[in-house]
RNA sequence: GGCACCGUGGCCGAGUGGUUAGGCAGAGCUCUGCAAAAGCUCGUACAGCGGUUCAAUUCCGCUCGGUGCCUCCA
């Protein structure tokens, strides 16, 4: 198997580290409000990169933490619960919408059980002790507001700040002035530990006899959660391409400031599902939700359709159009499926996976199975079997019951005595019941409509 | 401003230095009592301008256009 790692910039083959368990940590959602679509594509990728590992024949172990202490989940906590504590009202909120999300991503075909999430706010000691350690070793130090973490302890530890993008001083200096509010010692460095202001979430914590009560930055909670779950180093780490800086770089040197050498060992970023040509975002209102798509009558997995159609690392855009075309390729799908209780199946074997064996080319997989569903007259189970295991897309269903074969056999009986009426009063029966007939050299053949 | 990616036929979306993946939509014909996602055929795509080459959509350069990251972000 190969797959694209950031750290190379190259598609590499997929050496895992230890032979018998394959660890993969994804960077979850910030739950204080519903998910978009774009975010949902992301986890789709990572779900099928789970499933082609899994398919290669590995066991996986698959985290996904839920990141559900940060501002916006804390300021939307307490304007919702102004009444509650502040912890209290956190978890309410952040509970609420984490349970909408994996509502989400069952829907869109996402293997939910196959991962353990985790919360933040309950992997809070790991990340005091990383910090702590980070302390001791001078790589972190307490300003007025939090905790920081020294960019530059750690270049002069020999370590690289920069191993996902290219990070030097010059490119740094147009936007990025505006945000020295804090009290840093450099622009760069970035908040491990934010000090409790008042209102707010705080969890208590002594640093080296100061009382730095209050909450974890965002960066640390990934680096703790992901060593915590499995160890370090792990295999994959995925997330979109926006994760990359400075998200993924400064988990990077949190995990590695003490003694590892190497935090993750591939890094597997997903590109964005644009709308309108541009990225979705909350500021411009160019966002959908998978209620706006199921409420224009779409289903989930005719979106996740959509999204495997796209490589992903090339950049896609969603639009309506693009949603019925895989809507209607589901239907034709599951057409062709059904075609296995009316004729010989094939029994050749296919194998797809080698397709998303190769840096997960789902487009390619996609095409081959389009190829297999017109060449043989009908699929065969394994095959079925395994486009359900590799993609998550479900075409089994049930055969029609035997009144309905019976209307079938009624009309075929109709149209041989050239009783067109009756026939086509039958046909149209069927259709109401959602199966549509048509009449073939092999046969009358029916299909759900 | 710095870094990176992309621009393929109506809509998506692969790919290759010379033989036109695939999906969805469309047109014509055939078959059919009618119908049909059944069969056949078609629209002769690769942003523009140069260059390299016997040959470029595919390599190089430039231009135009789009996107992302550099700040919370899937």
């Amino acid at each position: 198997m190969k797959i694209h790692n950031t750290r190379t910039r190259q598609v590499e083959d997929f050496k895992p580290l230890h032979d018998d368990l394959v660890r993969i940590y994804t960077c979850g959602p910030t739950v204080y409000d519903h998910i978009h679509i774009g975010n949902l594509s992301s986890f789709i990728y990572a779900d099928i990169l789970n499933r082609c590992i899994k398919a290669s024949g590995h066991t996986v172990k698959h985290v996904m933490n839920f990141t559900d202490v940060d501002d916006k989940t804390i300021r939307r906590s307490l304007e919702r619960y102004p009444d509650e504590p502040p912890i209290a009202a956190l978890k309410k909120l952040t509970k609420e919408y984490s349970n909408l999300f994996l509502s989400d991503v069952e829907a869109i075909g996402n293997s939910v059980e196959s991962v353990d999430f985790i919360n933040a706010t309950d992997s809070i000691e790991a990340m005091r002790q990383l910090i702590t350690e980070l302390y001791k070793n001078d790589f972190a130090y307490v300003a007025d507001d939090g905790v920081y973490f020294s960019i530059q302890k750690y270049k002069q530890s020999g370590k690289q700040y920069g191993q996902l993008t290219d990070i030097n001083e010059s490119n740094t200096s147009a936007a990025r002035i505006q945000n020295d509010e804090y009290d840093k010692e450099s622009v760069h460095d970035f908040a491990v530990w934010k000090i409790k202001k008042e209102g707010e979430p705080a969890w208590e914590f002594e640093l080296d006899g100061q009382d730095v009560t209050g909450r974890p930055g965002w960066h640390i909670e990934c680096s703790a959660m992901s060593v915590a779950m499995l160890g370090q180093p792990f295999d994959i780490h995925t997330g979109g391409i926006d994760l990359v800086f400075p998200h993924h770089e400064n988990e990077i040197a949190q995990s590695t400031a003490g003694g590892g050498e190497l935090y993750a060992k591939y890094f597997f970023h997903n590109e964005h599902l644009l709308v309108d040509g541009k990225k979705m975002s909350k500021s411009l209102n160019n966002f959908h939700t998978l209620r706006d798509i199921q409420k224009k009558g779409f289903e989930p997995l005719a979106f996740r359709l959509m999204v495997l159609q796209s490589h992903y690392r090339s950049q896609s855009n969603f639009s309506w159009d693009n949603l019925e075309a895989a809507q209607n390729r589901l239907r034709n799908w599951r057409a062709a499926a059904d075609l296995r209780w009316q004729l010989a199946p094939d029994t050749t074997n296919s194998n797809l996976l080698e397709y998303l064996q190769n840096d997960l080319d789902t487009p390619a997989t996609l095409a081959a199975i389009d190829q297999y569903f017109s060449i043989v007259s009908a699929p065969n189970q394994a095959t079925l079997d395994q486009i359900n295991s590799m993609l998550g897309i479900n075409l089994l269903s049930d055969d029609i019951s035997q009144a309905q074969k019976q209307l079938i056999a009624d009309r075929l009986a109709a149209r041989t005595a050239k009783d067109w009426n009756l026939s086509d009063k039958l046909r149209d029966d069927l259709k109401l019941a959602g199966i549509e007939v048509r009449d073939t050299d092999q046969g009358t053949i029916w299909a759900r409509s």
